[in-house]
DNA sequence: GCGTTATAGTTACATATGAAACCATTTGCA
DNA sequence: TGCAAATGGTTTCATATGTAACTATAACGC
């Protein structure tokens, strides 16, 4: 498959270039799972992620979330305040360390969870769906080798 | 390969989750980009795409750009307003439709898309090296099956 | 031609986001 | 001990972004 051999500097395609590909994609798909919990509860994507990992780690401190979700400490503050506000999101402190707070889905909580997260999944089966099996297989092997950037 | 069979209201393992990853490999991906030539232009990711779309189409009028980055209108003009103002695009008025506007790369436009182009293809290059060529070919073909959602 | 509707683009406002400063507590160590 | 440095978390401020309202021009129907 012969490569067309342009020039460094001449006009980036952008629907070829792959890192606008990837923007364009992971938008849409984020975007469209978000409106959906973003309607329904009023849950924003970074909310939303904060309740899924406590779904999963119960009784970690803020700083653990922001850990396991990637985003920075502000934006996990600022999102478990407005939880812990609306009552999804339990906060304690930490007994022998005044400074660390100790988290947790509330009732409340894990039942927007139990409408939630099957509704993530649907969308992700959804867009798999689109691939066979063979190409779901490639695509994680991909995501595996190329994801190994990121934990910059 | 067995899937594990968990319940939908399983907590999500982010970590699997395929909009998550495309996520956070979408964003470090860009980012990384977007901080070269944001250092040395001061250059925001909305203008580079402007340019780059510029660089392509001469001529365009600001809706025009706005349909081929997938950016919203508001944004461009924005992302315009800079441009012109920092002499990188030119703008005049459409002949015969006074609202709409013509739009291009300066000469120092030019200049500064012979950086940052070859700058942006040099990281995709470098991203696609961790793949070898069957990878990439499925990589490819795998992007075109999933962005036949987006075009919303 | 002339009022209605549509289109190109900008402005205004409200919200989201990130960086840095900040407070409280804890840790390390002389 | 006791004080400097580190850590958990929040607040502040400056910037970015999206939605809706607005201005100017053009197209359409009669």
């Amino acid at each position: 498959m012969a490569e067309e051999h342009h020039p460094d500097h001449a006009p980036l395609e952008l629907e070829n270039f792959l890192p606008y590909r990837l923007s364009i994609l992971s938008n849409a798909v984020s975007q469209a799972i978000a409106d959906d919990y973003q309607r329904r509860f009023d849950l924003s994507m970074t909310e939303w992620r904060v309740m899924a990992v406590l779904a999963r780690f119960d009784g970690l401190s803020a700083r653990e979330v922001a850990e396991r979700t990637l985003m920075d400490k502000v934006a996990v503050s600022r999102a478990l305040s407005k939880l812990v506000e609306t009552g999804w999101v339990t906060r304690a402190t930490h007994d022998g360390d005044k400074r660390r707070s100790v988290l947790g889905l509330s009732e409340a909580g894990w039942a927007i969870h139990e409408v939630v997260a099957p509704m993530a999944r649907e969308h992700e089966r959804n867009l798999l769906s689109r691939l066979d099996e063979e190409e779901r297989t490639w695509l994680v092997r991909i995501l595996d080798k190329l994801q190994a950037i990121e934990p910059k």
